[in-house]
DNA sequence: CTGAAAGCGCTTACAG
DNA sequence: CTGAAAGCGCTTACAG
C-alpha cells in the first residue's frame, strides 16, 4: 500500500474501498498516527488556520468575542491563531505580517486604537487573502461586523426621557473613532426627535476610563443648569460616573439617571446595578467567522458586506426613575 | 543567485557577503517577499508555534493569562494556535490532537473542569513535545506554573483574625480540583496556627458562583452560632455573599468581614469593595511561556518542575473592621 | 562566499 | 480501485 492510498484513504476519498479504507483506519489508530498538517498545507495550498488580530486579550470584550470565534472555526475545522498588538500600530504590522507568513486561509481583525495607516491591511488585499473586520473599523472597503451603535445610543437616551430625566448629558468616548462618533450621533438624534435642543456644555469628551466619568460628572454638575442624567458611551466611564455621584451624595436613579453601553462584567454588580446596552460580544464573534467562512468559499463576491449587531438594552437599576 | 543564497541571506548566515544580505533584502522588501513559513516548517522541522490550550476565553483569568503568554510568545518568535474547550473533555482531546497534527513545537494547557483521564497528555509526552499546565494541573509528572493557594489563603485568614473577627467561616470550591482544595487547606491552617478549633458547620462547599456565595450565607447566617467573617476561595462566590448581607442588613466590615481570592475586574467595585488575593495572571502566563521556552531549549531536563506564584494581598474595605 | 541537489511529508493529476 | 511520480517552497549538508 502507497502513501497515496493512505492519504486517500484517511481523507475519505470516494474512489478508495471501504475494506481498504477501515484498514487504513484501524492501523493509524492503533500506530498513532497523526497527519503532518504542516506538508498537507504546503501541497494542497489551504492551512486550515485563520489569523485573529486583537488589541488585546486582557479586556473582556475582545476575550468574548474570540470565544464566539474559536468555538465556530473549530467546528469548521480551523485552527485559530492568535495575535495581540497591545494597541500598538508597530504590533499590529507585524501580525498581519506574521499571517501572511503562515498563509493563513483568512484575517480577522479588529483595529487598534491608534492606527491611521493602512497599508498592512491593503497588502492583504492585493495577496488575495480574505479579511473581515469587526468593531473597529477602518474606513476602507472591507467586508466587517460593527454593533450598531447609533440605534442603541438612540434608544438609550429615548428611555431616559421617557423615564422623565430632563437635561440628558453625554459623556463620550474618542470621537474620533467610529464607534464611539456612532454613539454621539445617536444620542444627538434622540434629542432631535424630542424636540429638545442639543446643548454643547452637556457634552463632555471622555477616554474610556473610570477617571473620566467621575472628572467628567464633576464638571457637569458644576454647570449654571446641571443635567439630571447622562447617557455615557461605555461602561467604565459609567462606573465613574457612578462613583462620582455618591460621592457628590446624588441619589440614583431618584435624582440622577445613568445609562450606559457595552454590559461589561461588573456592570451587573454596580450599586446601583447600571443600565446598558449589551454588545452581544459572542454574537459579533460568531458573525465575524461566519463572515470570514463564506469569503473563503465564494471569493470576495461579498467585499463590502457589513453586518450590523443590534445592541440589547439591559434595564437595571440605574435609570429607573419611575419606580420611584 | 540561487533559492539557497536567497534562504540564507534573508536569516542573515554568516558566511553570505553583507552586499549580497543587502540586494537580497532590499529586492525582498520591494516585491513584497514573505517566505513560506509552512515550507520552512517542514523542512526544517520547527513550526515556530505553540499551542494554548484553556477552557474558555470568555473568562477574565483566562484572557489575562493568555495576554501574558502571547506577548512574551510574540517576542521569542513564536506564533499562538489557541484552542478552548468549553469545559468539555472531548474537545480538550480535539485540541490536542489538533496541535500534534499541527505539529507545534509545545504546548501551554489548564484542564477542563471535568477531565479525569489523562491519555491525550501521555500521548504529548510520548511524541515528546514539551508541554506545561498552568492553574489547573493534572496529578502527572509534568512541568507546571501554579499559583500558592495555600499560603495565600492561610495569609487572608490570618488577616481576617488579625482585624478582630472571631468566627471565621470558610465557602469553597469543588475540593476534588486541587486549585480549591489549596485554598481550604490554607484556611485550616491558619485556624490551627492561631489555636482555633475547626468548626465543620462554618465550612460550606460552593461551586464557583454568585448563588452559591447567597445561598451559602444564608445557611452560615442560619447557625445558632453564626459566624462573624468569611475567607472565599474564589470573587464570584465573594459578591454572592456581600449581596446577601446587604439583604440581611448586616454591615461589611463592622459588624461581618469578607475575604476573596483571584481578584476579578469587578472586586474593586463592589460596594464595600472587596479585599481579596491578586492572582497575578498576566505574570503565570508569562512564566508558562518562560517554562515552555527552556524546555523546548535544553530538552526534558526540568521535566518535573513547578513554578509556584505568590498572589499578591489586595486589601480594600470588605475586611477592614479595625477602621470602625 | 555561493551553487546544485536532495528531501521534509504530504496530495493529486495521470496511468493502468 | 490503486500505484508511480511530480511537486508544494523552503533549508541544509556537501562541493567547489
Amino acid at each position: 500500500m502507497t502513501a497515496a492510498t493512505v492519504s486517500r484513504a484517511l481523507s475519505d476519498h470516494p474512489e478508495i474501498s471501504a475494506k481498504t479504507k477501515a484498514i487504513v483506519k484501524e492501523t493509524a489508530q492503533r500506530l498513532d498516527y497523526k497527519a503532518n498538517r504542516i506538508a498537507s498545507s504546503l501541497r494542497s495550498g489551504k492551512t486550515n488556520v485563520i489569523g485573529v488580530l486583537i488589541p488585546t486579550a486582557e479586556n473582556a470584550f475582545f476575550g468574548s468575542v474570540i470565544h464566539g470565534i474559536t468555538n465556530l472555526a473549530s467546528k469548521h475545522g480551523y485552527s485559530v491563531l492568535i495575535h495581540e498588538c497591545d494597541e500598538l500600530y508597530e504590533l499590529e504590522v507585524k501580525g498581519i505580517q506574521t499571517f501572511i507568513g503562515a498563509r493563513v486561509d483568512g484575517i480577522i481583525a479588529s483595529l487598534s486604537r491608534n492606527t491611521l495607516d493602512y497599508e498592512h491591511f491593503l497588502d492583504v488585499k492585493r495577496r488575495n487573502i480574505p479579511l473581515v473586520f469587526f468593531d473597529r473599523v477602518p474606513n476602507l472597503d472591507i467586508p466587517s461586523v460593527v454593533i450598531d451603535g447609533f440605534n442603541g445610543s438612540f434608544w438609550a437616551t429615548q428611555h431616559l426621557i421617557d423615564q422623565g430625566y430632563k437635561r440628558i448629558a453625554h459623556i463620550s468616548g474618542p470621537l474620533y473613532i467610529n464607534t464611539f462618533n456612532d454613539r454621539f450621533r445617536g444620542y444627538e438624534a434622540a434629542l432631535k426627535a424630542n424636540n429638545i435642543a442639543l446643548d454643547k456644555n452637556l457634552i463632555y469628551n471622555g477616554n474610556i476610563s473610570i477617571e473620566s466619568g467621575m472628572e467628567g460628572t464633576r464638571q457637569l454638575l458644576e454647570l449654571p443648569e446641571p443635567p439630571d442624567a447622562i447617557f455615557v458611551a461605555e461602561d467604565f466611564t459609567a462606573l465613574g460616573i457612578l462613583k462620582q455621584l455618591k460621592i457628590s451624595k446624588i441619589n440614583v436613579p431618584e435624582q440622577f439617571g445613568v445609562f450606559g453601553f457595552c454590559n461589561d462584567m461588573f456592570s451587573e454588580h454596580t450599586t446601583p446595578s447600571l443600565s446598558t446596552m449589551d454588545q452581544q460580544t459572542v454574537l459579533m464573534g460568531q458573525e465575524a467567522f461566519k463572515l470570514l467562512n463564506r469569503i473563503i468559499e465564494n471569493g470576495n463576491e461579498e467585499s463590502s458586506s457589513r453586518i450590523v449587531v443590534t445592541p440589547l438594552p439591559v434595564i437595571r437599576e440605574s435609570s429607573l426613575k419611575k419606580n420611584y
